[in-house]
DNA sequence: ATGCATAGTGTAGATGTTACACCATGAGCT
DNA sequence: AGCTCATGGTGTAACATCTACACTATGCAT
């Protein structure tokens, strides 16, 4: 690496894809934010901002989470940097891109933030995105699909407790197929890493389902010993 | 995205990890670079370099690769950003790591550079590296064993034809564990993404081995029906 | 012609995957 | 109390895939 100086920099911002789980319509969402200002005022953006100086972008991923939509402590993980020097029209701005997942429940649709306008929207009725939002959200899209089949990151998007079928039909959106209910629990309960709460749903006019909890303590040990987690 | 201009900016480097692959030592190679000037001086480093505004990231890796290691047109993909402050004693320089992956015969242990010494290290005799270096080369050979079991990169590290021997060879260094020659070369041929050119090994003391050559075409065509390659 | 080094090939048993249908339970209603 | 209704919860047989494993074929060197 030899360095010189006195080259101009580009800007550096990160971008979050913020997925939730809407269980009621059975449906994965994503968490935009309108944009009050230009280039593209009025248009629906991923939450992101300025990475500073003495920061990494971890730490600016969640600083941004805080700031544009009042989260805390959820899922994060980068996706990709971005960098064609035309993706934003005013000057070139990189952008490292991470993936958030959240329990939608804890975060209503309406998140609070600064100034701007914030909604879950379903990936199927998406608005037009600012700067090459459309790309980083399609490639987020597509890292949730492949990393769920092998790893447990399904509970991220559930309440700490949660039914098979609950669980199943989160699957079944993300992954966007359906899939066999028999085999689908089978295999999971095979995988032991689910713990019986002992608990059963309240309220529902049938036959009440068992509550199970995402035994994290258990999934770590089994990790590091090798497990073979594959839906 | 809310933006000021005022912040000041970190700097932005891209480095690469690049792999060849020694046949005749059955290992996997990293070129690296010893550093001519301070900090880390003298220390052993990941060729890259700055990116320049008005440049992709992609466009500078690819830069770096031909100005530093004078390679061109070979496999490159981007593996991960790295950001911590402290990576650079000096300031704050993010880095866009990328992964290439390169024919070792093509390219000699001493690849010409402007100013710097160049050398392909094994991956069990790595000398200490300049900043967070042996992160970076750590995460880019997880990258490549996990990579090349599902998706046919094994051959941008081989001449363009080659043995089946050969080529399970070059999977066992990357992978690390030896594999069963039979089932290799069904499972292979299964797939059905190798070409017979009709060619032997030449000058060889021995039954001389059928050559193969990767079938691109016939894989991007299986890749869109949905092919699932998988070792 | 023999030796030698590597090329090239098949199968049986075990394991994992798929497809598929019925009884159980509990709330709500009459 | 008994029925209805909605969802919960369960097993198996056919099939496909994976694994382990050993011998013959070829061609050069002597």
């Amino acid at each position: 690496m030899s360095f010189t100086y006195e080259y101009p920099r580009a800007a550096l911002t990160v971008d979050a894809v913020i997925f939730g789980y809407d269980a009621s319509e059975n449906e994965l969402r994503v968490l935009l934010i309108q944009r009050a200002l230009p280039p593209f005022q009025g248009k629906w953006a991923l939450p992101g901002g300025f990475v500073r100086v003495g920061e990494s972008t971890d730490e600016a991923a969640r600083r941004e989470l805080q700031e544009e939509a009042g989260l805390q402590k959820v899922f994060l993980e980068q996706l990709y940097t971005f960098s064609a020097p035309e993706r934003d029209p005013r000057e070139h701005v990189i952008t490292v891109a991470y993936m958030a997942l959240v329990h939608l429940l804890d975060h209503p649709p309406q998140a609070a933030t600064d100034a701007a306008q914030a909604a879950w929207f379903s990936l199927s009725e998406l608005p037009p995105l600012a700067f090459d939002h459309d790309q980083i959200l399609e490639t987020a899209h597509r890292r949730i699909q492949s990393k769920i089949r092998y790893e447990p990151i399904g509970f991220e998007l559930l309440p700490s407790k949660f039914t098979l079928t609950q669980l199943q039909h989160l699957y079944e959106a993300v992954l966007g197929q359906a899939l066999d209910k028999r085999n689908f629990r089978k295999r999971f309960l095979a995988m032991d890493l689910l713990k019986d709460t002992g608990e059963v749903q309240q309220d529902v006019a049938h036959r009440a389902a068992a509550l199970w909890s995402f035994d994290r303590r258990r999934y770590e040990r089994l990790r590091k010993e090798g497990l073979n987690f594959s839906l």
